[in-house]
DNA sequence: GCGGACGACCC
DNA sequence: GCGGGTCGTCCGCT
């Protein structure tokens, strides 16, 4: 900003930079209701805000490419050809792009068989004629070549749209060796893959400028082109012509005619009005009130810059850090944010905040001049943080009593969008914040005193935006938070901390078997199909040997060939009986086994004294979208259970050596219940209070005959319908896996529904209110929108209509066992049993019971778990004891 | 080294 | 062509 006399004319690439904030910021972050995605606008507007801001333009206008075709892609074919197509989600965002751009008072230009860089070319020499400062922002670099004393270039940063990196000559010459007018001399002779204009080979930046520097322009190399030596020599000589075709595409016109000239492009009043309709329709609110704010203060705005700092003190110790920490609380009834840092989970930093400012504590383990800190940490405040459950974990590792709710904006968050929850801080704080949080580069040495700590700015940062996602939750969401998820996330943290025992030796006495198997089943199956070697465990070479090979009829279609999975190789079996698919069948069933009792035994830490060997998982609260814990590190929710062979793995799923046994307790049937709940079928409700054998109980209803008298057959075939029913299950659908004719099929269904009509109803109802609404709800309150149930796409329309039919029950079901959970957990404390609960797996959970606690931890379990939701029927559970996870079984 | 596709395990 | 997950392997890509 120089010569404040002078005007500005700042002159933007509106595609390239949408297209670049596009990939920049996660797409599915920013979809509207009607599912309109919005990233590429949201980051443009953002970035334009900021340029508004510091830049401070009298005149400005975007450009836009009105097509992929231009001159130059006449001139040669091939120009851009190897661009992959438009992502469809970026569609659709330009045109809005320029709808928020006309509500904001900036022209838009295009130019037919031109780029938007020729526009930027054409305004630049004319702005600079005019005696303009001209500004260019582009993320093409053809516009390099425009670059000079009174034109400069903004691009964006590998980092993000955000970053701008300010071109002027000089930058130029420091980031690429030559004057911006050589540019693309230096362009052409290297080639621009992203244009498919391959340039001269063995030609690199740095060939390039030290040609440049001693001939001037592509010109002169030509001219003195025999002077080169070696192969790079050769190279340029054999492959000039390439190079000569890509200085013309690259330059840019500058004199193109366009309806207006720079001193046309003053800006203008912003339309408020327009504004407020064009926002609201994007559902940009925090950048609504930014842009209106801007249009307040008529372009003389000086607000402060968006990435502030967080206001952190100086490390305080003692009586200091006392005092700030009362005065933090008084003021702070929703509590104080805390970020902990750690080393392969030991505590190295702390972060808090307050409303005003934000501090940090050095971590030395057993530093009496903590002891204010500590006794805030035990204490019934509450405590702010982000994906807080590894910290909690580090915290209690480290022998400190952590006392008050666990506040996690993270799981805020996830509650309002269960789809994709933030992974990292910064994207919590760009979406409820819109600001972007101050991140510390590892690869820069930064002098100590002027060191940040993260751990406070973190902090800072944490508590703002987790209360801003706690504000926008619906009272519904709230009260999950508040009931379920947050005291949910201690009981989780122990439950990972005191992980699983298992039987070491005979895990591995099972893998030295599977070992020794596997090699005998790779060879018998590579002899009964006649071949040498084949991978087995690649369905590409599987499909030549099924189908090349031994000539088999093709299967169902996958994207890239035929499925070879199990289904389809019972099909096979069934159609061309061959020796080769039982015993691939068996060779994948063994190494299946084999891979999982690996990946355990890998997971296991070792402990001291025999019999301490424990596997922890990790749970993750925000791990799905119908609220459903998931696992992994290992994931102890898939163990094998249907196979005998896989039983053997839960056998090595044991108790500790001071425990005297395990207690597995799960509930029946709990989604059928779930929907015989929410549908009212008075059948179904009678049929669970009968308290026989549901699936005999409504076989006997859908074929007409006596409960003694279903066949196993019918009950097989009522058990799948039952099941598929939540699930959105297609005549078609059950036919395949019953192997029963479709028309069956659709008999049954309607058989069925005939009995028990409310369920026809409340799944048809559960899909109308969902589309009205836009959402879905359990039956204590958690939501999950399906914005695709308004898709025009059939495909994710009828996907959406499926998921949300199933979402109120499995998400119910979720809800229920998380609530028995903390029930449980608070009892077990309140009655100082020294009993443990271990694993959850979705209906079930697992127990490390102590010695002569049996009896008192079962009725309690039970209790809790029957108690943990009032139904039109009760809650069965079911519950068995052994020394291992299969024995417990019942 | 990364990521998509596939297949297999669980509820 | 049935909802929700995790994970290992293969294989093509950068």
């Amino acid at each position: 900003m120089t010569a404040p006399e002078k005007p500005t004319l700042m002159v933007i690439d509106g595609h390239s930079l949408a297209y670049r904030a596009f990939f920049a910021l996660p797409v599915d972050s920013f979809v509207t209701n009607d599912g309109q995605h919005t990233n590429g606008i949201h980051g443009f507007i953002s970035m334009l805000v900021l340029l508004l801001q510091n830049e401070q333009p009298t005149h400005l206008a975007v450009a836009f490419d009105i097509s992929r075709h231009s001159f130059r892609t006449r001139e040669y074919a091939d120009y851009k050809s190897t661009r992959d197509v438009t992502p469809p989600e970026f569609k659709g965002q330009v045109p809005l792009l320029q709808d928020a751009l006309r509500a904001m008072g900036i022209p838009t230009l295009t130019k037919e068989d031109y780029e938007a860089d020729d526009i930027l070319a054409t305004l630049a020499r004319k702005g600079r004629e005019e005696g303009f400062n001209v500004l260019l922002v582009s993320g093409d670099r053809d516009t390099i070549q425009l670059v000079n004393d009174e034109v400069t270039l903004l691009y964006p940063s590998t980092q993000g749209v955000s970053q701008l990196k300010r071109y002027t000559p000089d930058a130029v010459v420091e980031r690429y060796a030559v004057r911006p007018e050589q540019y693309p001399d230096v362009a052409a002779l290297v080639g621009e893959k992203s244009d498919n204009l391959p340039g001269i080979p063995k030609v690199g930046e740095k060939t390039a400028a030290k040609w440049l520097a001693k001939w001037g322009s592509l010109q002169g190399i030509l001219d003195h082109q025999d002077e080169i030596t070696g192969k790079v020599g050769e190279s340029f000589r054999e492959h000039q012509q390439e190079a000569v075709r890509n200085r013309k595409l690259n330059r840019l016109v500058d004199d193109i005619d366009l309806p207006v000239e720079p001193g046309d492009l003053a800006r203008g009043p912003m339309n408020t009005t327009a504004i407020r309709e064009v926002f609201t329709r994007l559902q940009f609110r925090t950048l609504q009130e930014r842009i209106l704010a801007l249009a307040e203060s008529n372009g003389a705005e000086t607000s402060a810059p968006p990435q502030a700092a967080a206001p952190v003190r100086a490390e305080l110790l003692d009586e200091e850090l006392e005092r700030w920490l009362e005065t933090a609380v008084a003021a702070s009834p929703e509590g104080l944010a805390l970020t902990v840092r750690t080393l392969e989970g030991i505590v190295t930093e702390v972060g808090i905040s307050g409303p005003d400012e934000a501090t940090f504590l050095t971590w030395i383990p057993g530093r009496a001049d903590y002891a204010p800190f500590e006794s805030w940490l035990a204490s019934g405040a509450p405590k702010i943080m982000f994906d807080a459950k590894a910290q909690l974990k580090a915290l209690l590792r480290a022998g400190l009593a952590v006392g008050g709710a666990i506040v996690d904006g993270q799981i805020a968050s996830w509650l309002a969008r269960p789809q994709n929850p933030p992974k990292r801080l910064a994207e919590f704080v760009q979406q409820q914040l819109d600001e972007a949080l101050p991140e510390g580069d590892p690869n820069e040495l930064v002098p100590p005193e002027d060191a940040v700590s993260f751990a406070a700015s973190d902090a800072w940062f944490v508590r703002r935006a987790t209360l801003e996602a706690l504000a926008r939750l619906d009272p519904g969401s709230r009260g999950v938070f508040d009931d379920i998820e947050a005291p949910l996330l201690t009981v989780l943290a122990r439950m990972e901390l005191d992980g699983v025992a298992v039987d070491r030796s005979f895990l591995q006495a099972l893998i030295d078997e599977q070992r020794a198997k596997v090699e005998g089943l790779r060879t018998a199956a590579l002899e009964a199909a006649g071949v040498e070697s084949v991978n087995l465990g690649s369905p590409k070479q599987l499909q030549e040997v099924l189908f090349d090979r031994l000539g088999m009829p093709k299967t169902r279609k996958t994207k890239t060939g035929y499925s070879t999975d199990a289904d389809a190789l019972a099909e096979l079996e069934r159609s061309n009986p061959h020796p080769f698919l039982g015993a691939l069948r068996l060779y994948r069933d063994t190494t299946k086994l084999l891979q999982i009792e690996e990946t355990l035994m890998r997971a296991i830490i070792v402990g001291e004294a025999p019999g301490s060997d424990r596997i922890h998982t990790t749970y993750v609260q925000v791990g799905s979208a119908s609220g459903r814990l998931s696992s992994n590190d290992p994931n102890l929710q898939n163990i094998p259970i249907r196979s005998s062979e896989g039983r053997r793995v839960r056998q090595a799923f044991t108790h500790g050596g001071e425990f005297e046994t395990l207690l597995t307790a799960d509930y029946s049937q709990i989604e059928m219940r779930i929907m015989a709940h929410l549908s009212g079928d008075e059948q179904l409700i009678a049929a669970f209070n009968a308290g026989e054998d549901l699936h005999r109980f409504v076989g006997a209803r859908v074929f007409h005959v006596d409960p003694a008298d279903v066949t196993p057959e019918m009950r097989s075939k009522v058990k799948a319908m039952s099941y598929g029913l939540a699930y959105g299950l297609s005549a078609f659908g059950l036919s395949k896996q019953l192997q029963i004719e479709v028309a069956e099929a659709k008999g049954l269904m309607e058989d069925y529904f005939t009995r028990f009509g409310k369920v026809r109803d409340y799944l048809r109802g559960v899909v109308e209110q969902a589309t009205e609404n836009g959402y879905t709800e359990t039956i204590f309150g958690r939501r999950r929108p399906f914005p695709d149930l308004k898709s025009t796409n059939r495909l994710a329309r009828e996907n959406a209509q499926r998921a949300a039919l199933n979402s109120p029950i499995q998400g119910s079901a979720a809800d229920i066992i998380k609530r028995a959970m903390i029930a449980i957990d608070t009892r077990v404390r309140a009655a100082g049993l020294s009993s443990r609960m271990l694993l959850q797996v979705h209906d079930e959970l697992v127990f490390e019971v102590a010695f002569g606690e049996t009896e008192v931890l079962e009725a309690l379990v039970r209790t809790e778990m029957s108690g943990a939701a009032e139904l039109a029927m009760p809650l069965d559970v079911q519950v068995g004891i052994g020394p291992n996870w299969d024995a417990a079984a019942h």
